[in-house]
DNA sequence: CTTGATGTTCGCACATATGCTAACATGACA
DNA sequence: TGTCATGTTAGCATATGTGCGAACATCAAG
């Protein structure tokens, strides 16, 4: 089972309308997942991301939980503390 | 000269400080460079895309000139009005 | 059972993106 | 020359993302 499916079982269990009709809460969840994963392949945890961002594991986890919008300068940092660089475009 | 160029050689001459070491303004305004190819591509006017999104000129104006940050929600209206959708990607 | 590492969530203060109006510049066109 | 369409910019109020500390849950190691 995905990251995604696990969360969106544990979600229901707790606040079924949540994904009613939230179709952007529902992608920028996506985001999170992709945050953890990109954080994950780099060997990382919170805490580490975090001390590269000077800033406090918290905030490294709500990105990846409970996030319902992000800003790009922000979404970049976390992309530099994991080794990466964000690419966005529009297609 | 790409719209590019003719923006730098243009904001050099009022604010010369200004790209000296702003990377993430630098990168933010090449973001805004990508929405208006879009919407001219989809061969719009700023006010069409204001109207699709129920805001006004000024507001879309910004988005391509001005912002040096943007949340993702934003864009991805942004992309719906003229007629695509966002892809993010950590690479 | 205790301890430390990791991760989650909440509440608050603060920073800043966003929405709007108004004013202005420019170019096309009658 | 006057008018309209288009685009830019500034100022303000508001919405919301962000940073932080504190409390808590889980799990592995001792």
């Amino acid at each position: 089972m995905s990251d995604f499916q696990r969360y969106k079982t544990k979600r229901m269990e707790r606040n079924p309308e949540f994904w009613n009709d939230h179709e952007e809460r529902f992608e920028t969840f996506k985001l999170g997942v992709l945050l953890k994963e990109a954080r994950v392949q780099a060997g990382m945890t919170q805490k580490q991301v975090a001390d590269r961002l000077q800033t406090t594991k918290s905030v490294i986890s709500r990105m990846e939980n409970h996030a319902t919008d992000i800003r790009l300068s922000t979404l970049e940092k976390f992309a530099k503390a994991v080794g990466r660089h964000i690419h966005v475009a529009l297609q």
